[in-house]
DNA sequence: AGTTTAATCAAACGACTGCTTGAGTCAACT
DNA sequence: AGTTGACTCAAGCAGTCGTTTGATTAAACT
């Protein structure tokens, strides 16, 4: 399942873009706000002031519509993920610093360059969707950095098992997306002492919290017993 | 907003319980597979084989039955949460392990006995909904016991300012969901290595990735920079 | 000039949505 | 035996959904 010819256009059309892109804007803000099934094309077609048929003229239809919303901003944050993590290379010498690397992964998708926290908002929504057609479009933009930030991970934290690792990433992805997503869980607990939708707090707290997760021992292997940590525990390194 | 008479009955009715149950088993299922608004109630009553009325009948609407469905399971799960802390206070002279407060706090809500990992996928899906009814049902439930478990951290943890401890706090609730939601993001990343489905390896490697992130030094106060762990980057526009 | 082509419009299509109605069923009461 | 009240049913309500149509506009090309 590829992205639809619709939504790769890339013309200057003197008229034709304003619409595309009022439509892109609308839809954006609508999908993150009440989810893609949340919202109609006739709510969006109105927050936009264009036609309805506009919408199938320039997409195709609404999950055409989806793609290119998500298109337009995943393909820059993936490409400056990629920038940022060749600058944790460039003394080639030194294993590239644990804290850059995640740092390198989180930033370009979390700070405001991107479409900011409504993009944020939308990239957590379908996390959290297990269908089949939102899974693709994940995976289709995400895959291919993912891989190289495992490497690179692997590189810095030599000794960790790839197992461990591949989870611990895993649960780096969910700190990321859960962040993204909540823009007041903690705050009403906290009373406001938290803002997860300052994502520069957000990124400053996080970091090196899951830096230090990371560095944790690996599970010892053999039949994985929760018992490991339950009850009497020994006490950490 | 609180829980509708028609969410909270008890009876014993011969006939009307295994309608009522039929109808909450299909709708988590369904809700938590496409979503609450990606399945029409006629999907849900077909799927359990009923009357499309019934619904109304018993829970009044649709986001009654969300109620319903939701209050079943979270009941439960509040409360062997909150069993399991208590236990980790058993011995009132040494203070709470770390690991013990965690794993109290993920472990109802990850095996295998309240729902599994349909509820829990639903309760992904729940969490990536900012809509205020949504929010209302989560808050209702999760905020007392919450509290709870911040005070017993707060106390494991007597160095961590409590900035850091909610934000930290806030991360874990982002594993948790996060790997609730995904039954296989990570396996087609790593051939199969890791399957964040089997709840109980998920808690094994989550519990101390967790527990090592809570032990970081805590941010250093005063101006939040990011560039604490940004080597030399030029500054951004 | 006339022709072509991309873009926008109002209007409507059938299918589906959550929800209601009123008649009917069956067990438990007086 | 007869009434009550909880429950289930087929049918249908008004409204919304994503999508399509055919006419209309206006800029670009010959």
């Amino acid at each position: 399942m590829t992205i639809a010819a619709h939504a790769i256009k890339t013309s200057n059309d003197t008229r034709g873009d304003s619409t595309r892109t009022r439509i892109l804007d609308s839809a954006e803000h609508l999908f993150s706000e009440c989810g893609v099934n949340g919202v109609s094309l006739r709510t969006i077609v109105a927050h936009a002031g264009v036609n309805t048929a506009a919408v199938h003229y320039h997409f195709g239809s609404k999950y055409g519509l989806l793609e290119a919303v998500f298109a337009r901003r995943i393909v820059p944050i993936a490409k400056e993920r990629l920038d940022l993590l060749a600058k944790c290379h460039q003394n080639p010498s030194l294993p590239p610093l644990l804290h850059q690397i995640i740092a390198a992964f989180l930033e370009p998708g979390m700070t405001g360059r991107h479409g900011g926290a409504t993009f944020a908002r939308l990239r957590a929504r379908l996390a959290a969707d297990a269908s089949e057609e939102t899974r693709s479009l994940l995976v289709q933009y995400f895959d291919d950095s993912s891989g190289q930030f495992l490497k690179a991970l692997a590189k810095a934290l030599p000794n960790l098992p790839a197992t461990d690792l591949y989870w611990r990433f895993h649960f780096m992805l969910g700190t990321m997306v859960y962040t993204m997503a909540n823009p007041g869980r903690i705050q009403a607990l906290t009373k406001n002492e938290c803002d997860p939708s300052d994502m520069d707090a957000s990124l400053a707290y996080l970091v090196p919290f899951l830096a230090q997760g990371f560095l944790a021992d690996p599970i010892p292997k053999a039949p994985i017993m929760l018992k490991s940590y339950k009850n009497n525990n020994k006490p950490k390194p």
